[in-house]
RNA sequence: GGGCCGUUAGCUCAGCUGGUUAGAGCGCAUGCUUCACACGCAUGAGGUCACAGGUUCGAGUCCUGUACGGCCCA
């Protein structure tokens, strides 16, 4: 094969890449299809906005998807990872407002289909641009299944949830306080808002009370805009003023008139003045307490935050914000401003348009979630389990204090809500509606409801209703059975609430036979309707001073960059090595330019091999095993295959433990630092020799092999190109069908050819791994690193002196010496070093720094001293020796041996100096 | 107000059920274009493990509290 392409120096991704991926999406290799006998393993991806693009946060998010598919794909499972888009409801239908803005229109002037037609036609041009950006970054899903949530499938499935959970009872339409966006003119659910603290002012503001005109009551409030609407003022019954108030009423100081003064259990009698002004329409405590004392509801704002009629005609029209300062301009004049504070208080801001929401009485569709105890027993029993653990407690605690949920919107983007009403009936009597799918047989006498659904109302049905669900027919088609529940979840916790709670329990629900209301499941049935097992919940990227990365503050690199600046296996590699498990992770651009390294360094290794020597028999465990004669097999054979086979255990425990960047350091460790840095400098000698030579190019074969494999579901590309280059397919085939392996099997395919890793191995390498670092820091501290002709000698015992002259030749190489030879007695005035065997010196020709030399084995003696006593004074403690393991006692007696030895031999070194 | 997380080398982080003299990468210093790799090699400097108590023969690791930083919920 001497026509072999010969291997460039340096690495280049690009290329590779993209040639790589066309071909696998040929092949094919991502197609989840169950066979009978072999396991499943599934994901669904948590969908990305449609319209989106590629982020830190999903490159992150995406290559762990990746790395656990390709994981299950080597281990022999039928793979497969589901991927698609939402709609992004509110997000997107803002930005197709935006754009008719411009165009002067807005979606009224349009009319809802026209509308539609826009939006359609906006997504398909933005839209998919996320899904390309996917396989750039390598992700192995099945292109084939890719759902997006307004398919005409998923649509029906998400309209046939709501009509089950209408028929279930679960379903609801009521008139309540729901969190309103001005901005976005809808409803939105408690989970949308975000509280922000704010600097705001109270104000403290009088009114009169009608019996008695001359005595006034004094009334906290943030919002004065709102005293329009004001029906009562409230003030604690306890409150020792109340006996006197009780039966009165105060003049409202703005749109003048009597409201009574109540007595109400829900006043913080501590707050402000003691006394709360009762505006039942725009604030939660206030429409309760109205509720419970039958107070009038006077709504003095617009949907859009403008103040209406009943705020009186100098406010009409008029903006809340600026209606809050019109208003105190107003209570100053009439004098009723007694004083103004500032205060800081919580306001709940709208998640999307960041703008204050107002609570407001609303009439839409609520749910009742069902499954909630359920959902927390699978938690809570271990059926499901979060990596990290932790976050069972935010689910916990949220599941704990759950309340119904709004899922109507007040948009036209979106699964419009399949409820009719009859013509110019009541819509909120149940008698005039009609819930179904197809709708009623009479639609000529009927008007379906304007709204759609929360988004998130369609995405918590993504676990199944990507897999055909509710249609048995689709469901077989697209092996739900097979791959339901899925394998794992991963996902930031961000959307703990919004998404993955609400997936527990809408499994529970529509997962298997409908269950009555008041029946409970039985943890069997749990573990079959649940929609994964395991969840894995990633850390948030921030940017290197640690702000979360965001548009407007520039910070967030564009991951393509990234990838054409170092590959997307550099990319993966990076992120991957710095992502500690559900910690916040600081981007830097050198973490993923060390990911570009560690490819680059990967190539290059690849190309020393290959200019060692031709490709041999390298298709399987086995064939490079056949290669290795036992005999032949040196300490420094026995020393790598150990930590070969120490490594792929460690690889295969942190996997399961989902400890991603162990994996990546524990790869690195065993590729870079025992592979490349010892055991490739010791095949240099060892090739030239032609009894070794092919012994240590299957061992190297064998290192890189499995190092191939344990890198592959991380950096899949090169490890597929070094795969083919290096001959380790067999006909062609892909690495990604090719199991690594634990050390067990490793062990037991080399003893099946009459081998048996020596374990004494190991530690000798240690040593004289040590022993080369002490020569070289020997010569390095005067200057002498690149001199090869230094001589050196060395004072051991007969075993050390056997293991140093064993490796004689090697070690003269590795330090650049042209002596080192045994002595008898130490020399005078020669620079020394202790090291695991032997005192070593070096023979200066000119005079050393005698000085230099003293400070630095002083310096060293010291510290032997201190650990020699503490280590003596453990030991001859006697609750030490009675209570402690006898391993740890046995190991303090071995150290105070070995560091006694050190000390003697340093001290030794020192009077050497003369 | 309730809860969760973090604080270890200049920086970013490992350190699993407590047990040798606390590790890695980057950065820094010095020396190397040594026939795989300067996206590299070699060597080195650098840490009272935030603070205060406690448990223990033994604490970076467990407990309590404090400070600082961050997140979630109300």
């Amino acid at each position: 094969m001497s026509n072999e392409p010969e291997i460039p120096k340096a690495y280049d991704p690009s290329e590779v890449e993209d040639r790589w991926y066309s071909h696998w999406e040929e092949d094919g290799c991502f197609a989840g299809k169950p066979s009978a006998g072999q396991p499943s393993y599934s994901i669904v991806i948590p969908p990305p906005n449609v319209t989106g693009v590629l982020t830190m946060g999903h490159v992150l998010n995406n290559t762990i998807q990746d790395i656990l598919s390709r994981r299950a794909r080597q281990k022999g499972a039928a793979v497969m990872w589901l991927p698609g888009t939402d709609h992004a409801g509110i997000a997107t239908q803002t930005k197709v407002e935006k754009s008719l803005r411009e165009e002067g229109l807005s979606r009224r002037d349009l009319g809802r289909e026209k509308f539609l037609e826009r939006a359609v036609e906006w997504r398909d041009k933005h839209g998919g641009i996320i899904l390309r950006q996917l396989r750039k970054l390598g992700c192995s899903c099945d292109w084939e299944r890719n759902v997006h949530t307004l398919d005409d499938d998923y649509s029906r499935a998400v309209l046939s949830g709501f009509v089950k959970l209408f028929e279930r009872g679960y379903v609801y339409r009521g008139k309540r306080m729901v969190n309103w966006c001005p901005a976005s003119l809808t409803a939105l659910s408690d989970e949308e808002v975000i509280m922000k603290p704010q600097d705001s002012t109270l104000y403290k503001i009088r009114y009169q009370i009608m019996e008695t005109p001359d005595v006034y009551l004094e009334v906290s409030t943030t919002r004065p805009e709102t005293i329009m609407g004001d029906v009562a003022v409230a003030i604690h019954p306890d409150d020792e003023r109340w006996p006197s108030l009780k039966g009165k009423h105060v003049i409202r100081p703005l749109q003048e008139a009597p409201i009574p003064i109540i007595a109400d259990d829900a006043v913080e009698k501590e707050f402000g003045t003691g006394m709360l002004k009762i505006t039942p329409a725009h604030d939660q405590l206030d429409f309760e307490i109205g509720q419970r004392h039958d107070l009038p509801i006077i709504d003095v704002l617009n949907p859009d935050g403008t103040l209406n009629e009943h705020a009186g005609p100098d406010f009409t029209g008029m903006d809340r914000f600026a209606a809050r300062k019109a208003s105190v301009e107003r209570l100053r004049e009439n004098g009723s401003l007694v004083d103004e504070e500032s205060h800081s208080n919580n306001v709940g801001f709208s998640e999307r348009a960041d703008v204050p929401i107002e609570p407001r009485l609303s009439e839409q569709w609520f749910l009742k979630y069902p499954r909630v105890e359920e959902a927390k027993r699978a938690v809570k029993e271990g059926f499901i389990r979060y990596f990290p653990e932790r976050w069972e407690k935010t689910y916990l605690h949220w599941l704990d204090n759950i309340k119904d949920w709004c899922i109507s919107r007040q948009l036209w983007w979106g699964h419009r809500i399949p409820v009719w009403y009859k013509l110019g009936e009541n819509r909120s009597d149940p008698a005039n509606w009609h819930v179904s799918l197809n709708g009623p047989e009479d639609p000529e006498n009927w008007e379906q409801d304007e709204d759609v659904l929360d988004t998130w109302a369609s995405s918590w049905l993504w676990p199944f209703a990507t897999m055909g669900w509710p249609d048995e027919q689709a469901m077989a088609e697209q092996d739900l059975a097979s791959f339901y529940p899925t394998s794992a979840l991963v996902t930031g916790p961000d959307i703990i609430f919004f998404w993955v709670a609400r997936m527990v329990m809408a499994g529970l629900e529509f997962m298997g036979e409908p269950m009555d209301k008041e029946e409970t499941l039985s943890d069997e049935e749990i573990k079959r309707r649940i929609p994964f097992r395991d969840v894995y919940f990633t850390g948030i990227i921030r940017d290197s001073r640690g702000r979360k990365m965001s548009k407007s503050l520039g910070n967030s690199p564009d991951p393509l960059d990234l990838i054409a600046k170092f590959g997307a296996d550099g990319l993966r590699h990076g992120i991957m090595s710095i992502a500690p498990k559900g910690q916040d992770i600081r981007f830097s651009e050198e973490s993923i330019e060390q990911g570009r390294n560690f490819c680059n360094k990967l190539w290059n290794v690849s190309r020393f091999r290959r200019m060692s020597g031709e490709a041999r028999e390298n298709s399987s465990l086995e064939a490079i095993l056949d290669r290795l004669e036992p005999d032949k097999l040196d300490a420094e054979d026995h020393a790598i295959l150990a930590r070969l086979s120490e490594t792929l255990d460690q690889i295969e425990r942190d996997h399961r433990a989902y400890e991603f960047n162990a994996v990546l350091h524990g790869i690195y460790r065993f590729f870079w630092h025992d592979f490349c840095d010892w055991y490739v400098e010791v095949s240099k000698a060892k090739i030239r020799k032609d009894s070794v030579r092919e012994t240590c190019l299957a061992v190297q074969d064998l290192c890189l092999r499995q190092t191939l494999l344990l890198l592959h579901p991380a950096t899949p590309f090169i490890t597929e190109e070094l795969w083919q280059r290096l001959r380790y397919s067999k006909e062609g085939s892909s690495i990604q069908y090719v199991d690594p392996g634990d050390g067990a099997k490793l062990r037991q395919a080399l003893s099946k050819k009459g081998i048996a890793i020596d374990q004494e191995a190991e530690a000798e390498i240690g040593a004289l791994r040590e022993v080369v670092t002490a020569l070289r820091a020997l010569k390095a501290e005067r200057g002498l690193a690149t001199n090869r002709e230094v001589a050196l000698h060395y004072l051991a015992d007969d075993e050390k002196s056997e293991t140093l002259q064993r490796h004689m030749e090697k070690l003269l190489l590795f330090v650049g010496a042209a002596s080192f030879e045994r002595i008898a007695q130490a020399p005078s005035g020669q620079p020394s070093v202790v090291t695991p065997l032997g005192t070593a010196f070096l023979d200066l020709a000119s005079g050393i720094d005698l000085d230099a030399e003293r400070a630095r084995l002083d310096k060293e003696i010291a510290n032997l001293e201190k650990v020699v006593a503490s280590t003596e004074a453990r030991l001859s403690n006697e609750k030490f020796t009675s209570k402690a393991p006898p391993e740890v006692i046995e190991g303090a007696r071995r150290q105070l041996t070995e560091t006694q030895t050190k000390l003697t031999e340093n001290q030794a070194a020192l009077q050497a100096l003369g």
